[in-house]
RNA sequence: GGCCUGGUAGUUUAGUUGGUUAGAAUGCCGCCCUGUCACGGCGGAGGUCGUCGGUUCGAGUCCGAUCCAGGUCGCCA
């Protein structure tokens, strides 16, 4: 006969021992000992052991010695205590078992390309084309799981603080400054183009113009960029944007947010207000706007230590505005040979055209191709200024302050990873705030908006707009979290003189700024609200929270490096017809790529 | 666009200075097995060595090109 599903297999427990039940899951594993089938059905609860034996079974035993792996099965049966030597301390209900009275191949599976569980070690491109596979793996569930978890969280703390959730359009206006965007050809318009939404960003100022007050939106947005790890094509973001508020307002909003996504969903408390940096102090003691903080090893600035020496690469660069740099990998002395040429390299990719060292030998000694240009006392400088210790190894760069940033910040946390200096179970969140307004683009000759245009310059900044852009700073803020940026945010321009200052200091003129942006401009004639916001990258959330490498363990569907779909093959060619109705000829070669 | 790593049975992989029939584990198939949970025993099938071209008497191995995946620099307001 059969029955409904009454239980999840993963949730049986002792208490349900001497009842039926009918369990619906797939066939994780059979063992089939002759006279006697165990099969462990797995369903999104969990595994239980299934007993099919010939005289408690009947004619399920018949079909049990049929049954594959990952078939699809209903089994009715009664729940037993096992015995003291039968239990199975490995899984979650490995003290019951289910001894089958029915069962119903619901469906038959082929063999799967790899096995379903956790810890398996097979290619991405396997995985992902067996997307629906790899996703019935407990881990990757757990994942989506604590995904949906999250976000449910999100909702229900901003809802009880008076949030609105708003959808924006998808299809929108193309704005190139920033990331390249995805356009979406149109039909009734020809030649035209939509772009999908980079970030909701201008939508969400006008909400606060519309007088929304608290709005967000969990959201996707696209972005035409290459790939990485943390880089989808397209990705979610947690997107807020509040009126009436300062910096400081909407921070411990969002400490409270991410205290409270936490304790919810993993069970941590998280200790607030998170620490402040300012992006001058992030980038002198890190090298980098969002720094890993689960450890120290702080750049070190030499250029004290080293002024009157004879050596003259690192004269010369001091002189020209540069820096000279180091860091202290404690108790590396012993570092090879080989490695300390591999750093050198590494380094390099970051620009920096050298890598200077000085070992501190156990009997305090120096070691280092660098020392002849310093006398004595310079090298006790130099060492008391690492404060290294016996054992230790100083490694220096010397350039343009960006470059010193960039390749010191990157060597520091390369050897953090090498010397096992990374708590994993640690969760060092900070602000980084007051970030420079402007960069100066060598490829644009122009600044350029470092957050975007529409972030309000600090008050007593504003008075440079014109004259120098360079020393204006931001009324922004990320919060970043072990190394990586979760969430960035500023208070915005709700002043139209302000807005206008600044499209001019990025050499963006009036009319171009109309052109683009003027529906902004027209809706801060008004009553624009003061008001600021936020966004949080929510796969890179998830990603940390979930202890992942990567945004594609968090993301059900992801595409690979080069944006593809290994699953549907998009993207794909399209019929003539297709592009005909969108005006639109495309002068690849046929059939040129692609097999 | 640049640099780096990888591509060998379904899967994970070994493969030496180029040399006979490309080896293993696991999975799969068949037979046996009533307390296993990485079940066990016996037997078996399964490989265009990513693709194309070149060097060579001979290429999984060397060379060139190309495709795919991943990492990374640039890029990502």
């Amino acid at each position: 006969m059969i029955k409904k599903r009454s239980h999840h297999c993963g949730l049986l427990t002792k208490q349900e021992a001497g009842t039926e039940v009918t369990l619906c899951g797939w066939v994780a594993k059979r063992r089939d000992h002759g006279g006697l089938i165990f099969i462990d059905l797995r369903d999104r609860a969990g595994i239980v052991q299934v007993v099919v034996a010939p005289e408690s079974a009947g004619e399920a035993f018949g079909l049990a010695e049929d049954v594959r792996n990952e078939y699809v099965l209903r089994v009715t049966g009664n729940v037993r205590l096992r015995t003291a030597e039968t239990i199975n301390t490995n899984i979650a209900t490995g003290e019951i078992e289910v001894v089958a009275t029915d069962l119903e191949v619901l469906n038959a599976s082929k063999t799967p390309p790899f096995y379903i569980q956790d810890g398996v070690d097979v290619d991405e491109n396997v995985r992902l084309r067996y997307r629906y596979l790899d996703l019935r793996r407990p881990e990757m569930q757990k994942n989506l799981i604590l995904r949906h978890k999250v976000t449910k969280l999100m909702r229900d703390y901003l809802d009880t603080r008076d949030f609105i959730e708003v959808e924006t359009p998808m299809l929108t206006k193309s704005t190139p400054e920033g990331a390249r965007d995805y356009l979406v050809p149109s039909r009734v318009n020809p030649g035209k183009f939509y772009a999908l939404p980079q970030s909701p960003q201008i939508f969400k100022q006008i909400l606060m113009v519309a007088g929304m007050e608290r709005y967000f939106q969990i959201v996707r947005c696209f972005r035409d960029e290459d790939l990485r790890a943390d880089r989808q094509p397209e990705f979610t973001q947690l997107d807020i944007e509040m009126s009436f508020v300062d910096a400081e307002d909407i921070m411990e909003m969002m400490e409270g947010l991410v205290a409270f996504i936490f304790k919810g969903a993993l069970g941590k408390d998280l200790v607030a207000p998170f620490q402040r940096l300012t992006w001058d102090e992030a980038m002198a003691r890190y090298g980098s706007d969002k720094p890993d903080l689960r450890f120290d090893m702080e750049l070190i600035d030499m250029s004290a230590a080293i002024a009157g020496s004879d050596f003259k690469v690192f004269n010369a660069i001091v002189e020209a505005g540069g820096q000279v740099k180091a860091i202290n990998v404690k108790g590396y002395g012993n570092i090879a040979r080989r490695e300390l040429d591999g750093l050198v390299e590494f380094v390099g990719i970051y620009g920096a055209k050298g890598l200077a060292w000085i070992m501190v030998n156990e009997d305090g000694s120096i070691k280092s191709p660098i020392a002849k240009f310093f006398s004595a006392e310079q090298l006790q400088a130099i060492v008391q200024a690492g404060a290294a210790e016996a054992g230790d190894l100083l490694l220096f760069v010397a350039d343009k302050p960006a470059i010193v940033a960039q390749a010191l910040g990157a060597l520091r946390l390369e050897m953090a990873k090498r010397r096992n200096l990374i708590d994993e179970d640690k969760l060092a969140f900070a602000w980084v705030v007051n970030f420079p307004m402007f960069e100066y683009s060598e490829e644009d000759k122009r600044y350029v908006a470092m957050h975007h245009p529409f972030t309000s310059p600090r008050d007593e900044d504003i008075q440079y707009l014109a004259t120098n852009p360079g020393r204006v700073y931001a009324k922004a803020y990320d919060m970043v979290l072990n190394g990586t940026e979760i969430g960035g945010g500023s208070i915005r321009i709700h002043r139209k003189e302000v807005q206008k200052e600044v499209f001019s200091a990025i050499g963006l003129s009036d009319e171009e700024a109309k052109e683009k942006f003027g529906f902004l401009m027209d809706a801060f004639e008004f009553g624009a609200p003061p008001h600021g916001g936020i966004a949080f990258g929510l796969d890179r959330l998830i990603m940390i929270m979930a202890k992942r490498p990567s945004i594609r363990d968090v993301i059900a569907f992801p595409k690979t490096q080069s944006a593809t779909c290994l699953m549907t093959q998009a993207p794909n060619d399209v019929d003539e017809k297709q592009l005909r109705e969108l005006h639109i000829r495309t002068n690849v070669a046929k059939k040129e790529h692609k097999e």
